[in-house]
DNA sequence: CTGAAAGCGCTTACAG
DNA sequence: CTGAAAGCGCTTACAG
């Protein structure tokens, strides 16, 4: 029923070993056997078989790919499919396949994740994020399994590969342009503070301010947490303080796009009366009211060069450690304005 | 170096037949046994190694997810991730894992489901998406392997197992509304007539003209093809036709988005100079300007059902194919107004 | 350049 | 309730 090396084998007059050299195309079969052998292979509707190759071989040509489990609206952020287009082009030239997994609590993650190293479903894994203190990847770590890491890991960043922008400098050059257009009170509207990438970019945000001999202010900062119970209302309590932020560094156009809204409903406008900038640069935010200043953080080239490095890893084991950065361009348009003083 | 079944049957003093029975649980083992055995398991840290599994046991307990190549910004469009968090939530709950499959060109898609089918690497597929003369869906009937279809395939719909919306249902709604607002000059903003559901949503849209006595105007279609190009130029040559539709049907809430912004800079406004009523919900639209009436087809539900069937199908092949139909929920919002008469 | 044989780590009739 | 044995469809030293 189903077609076996062994019934190319037997039509084409060789041995399974030697078919089996064939798919691999090893140099060492002679064109003209590797030619019979094709076309009995294709005469009788041949395919190798994955989990038969995978088990002899002890290569399953797959790689893992793990979502995190909440971060904002995750399943909504263009962030995630942008980044898998990067990683399956990539994974895809060098013949690898995805395996997807996307568990819906952390504790889901880890057990998907421990299952899939440990029963070899993957010859390797990226993680697209970094968690504070994240069980999962002490786990990749500790097992010395290939993984590599899209964003910063909070520990043992030298011992790891990963593949990140430089946040603290973008955020920080992306606060000091809003400082340099005379704004003094900035609010920093981000994720969750579980997240590497928030830490950076509050991080940079500080930095900026600092440089600038201006206060840092715990009150203008506002985090997922307030926003997704209820963004309108982590706005409105912002915008009512003694000297409401007449800027905004918001940590993803998604989380800009909404603030917008909420502005609007509140009769205060961007720009003339709060200046935003934001980070990813979403397809959408050119054509935003008003068009959204922000960073292109070229998220499929994270994907992209974190699968590059994975595969080197897998392929040779003993490959050093690195961190990449990937470069981002910060895009002019219209959400900021030179503070009138 | 790594823990075999052979080990954990050693060191518990049992065969590993029975080591098997228990990883599956087989009532036929003493309960004295398995507790015996899985404490051998935990001890030497025993996880069951896939491929070995599913050569003996011909199944892979993976599902193949088939993004489409070229659906307007795919990468971008929220509709994807949005399926796949209802298929994972239903594949994680049946002990699935997702295998993806991303090819870049219909070429590509089709080669990467043939092997993934002949392999054997999953034991059913889902496509997302549902094209005219797909050879893909054509392949996966002749072979007669377990898929099913997220979309209204074009050929053998009563042979074909797929979830869907009622397209053609819900756009003549969606149409008649505007028509019960006074709007006579309706255009159409669509996907490429390649998909099916764009042919479906154009049906719609023409049945409710018709039964208004409204004629099918064919300058008000705008098609996939233009907008890709040069999104502008086609809007420009709509609006400036004799007479221009005071009212835009248009596929997607993406598009719908990039419509109004050009709209903007034409100084054409949406709802007082013209209306709009588009499809998918997206979480962005509660806050776009205006806030866009927009038709929820519940996307994850999608995903969801059509997970369903394809694992139903896989468990019990002789399983009949069936339609399932994806209630929708239509959002009225902001963006449409009463034609001034 | 090619083949015979062992083995990858499981499952599953069959037998008792 | 449990075990011995064959087999899933490949790959890969080893030998020639």
């Amino acid at each position: 029923m189903i077609v076996t090396i062994k019934d190319v084998a037997k039509k084409a007059n060789v041995a399974p070993s030697t078919v089996s050299r064939v798919i691999a195309n090893s140099p060492r079969i002679s064109e003209k056997t590797k030619k019979r052998v094709r076309e009995v292979m294709e005469e009788l509707g041949y395919y190798p078989n994955f989990q038969a190759r995978s088990l002899a071989a002890k290569s399953t040509q797959s790689i893992g790919v793990i979502m995190p489990n909440s971060a904002y609206h995750a399943f909504q952020n263009p962030f995630f499919p942008e980044v898998l287009r990067g990683i399956s082009k990539n994974a895809h030239a060098n013949k690898y396949g995805i395996y997807l997994s996307t568990g819906s609590t952390e504790e889901e993650i880890y057990a998907e994740v421990t299952s899939m190293v440990q029963g070899r479903r993957v010859d390797g894994v990226i993680l697209l994020y970094s968690r504070i203190n994240d069980k999962t990847m002490k786990f990749l770590q500790e097992t010395n399994f290939p993984f590599t890491v899209v964003g910063r890991p909070d520990q043992n960043e030298e011992r790891i590969t990963f593949v990140d922008n430089d946040n603290i400098f973008i955020t920080k050059q992306v606060t000091k342009y809003l400082i340099e257009l005379g704004h003094r009170h900035i609010a920093f509207v981000g994720g969750s503070l579980d997240f590497v990438v928030t830490i950076d970019r509050l991080n940079g945000y500080k930095l900026a301010l600092n440089e600038a001999g201006i206060p840092f202010n715990k009150d203008y900062m506002v985090h997922e947490e307030f926003i997704k119970d209820n963004g309108k209302e982590a706005l409105k309590s912002l915008m009512s303080l003694d000297s409401p932020p007449t800027a905004l560094v918001t940590q993803d156009d998604l989380i800009a796009y909404e603030m917008i809204s909420h502005l609007g409903d509140m009769n205060i406008k961007v720009p003339e009366d709060i200046s935003i900038v934001s980070f990813n640069n979403l397809m959408l935010s050119e054509h935003s009211k008003p068009p959204l200043t922000s960073v292109d953080i070229c998220i499929d080239q994270l994907g992209f060069e974190a699968t590059s490095c994975l595969i080197e890893k897998i392929e040779k084991p003993d490959t050093l450690p690195k961190r990449i950065t990937i470069p981002t361009k910060f895009i002019e348009r219209k959400s900021c304005e030179r503070r009138q003083s």
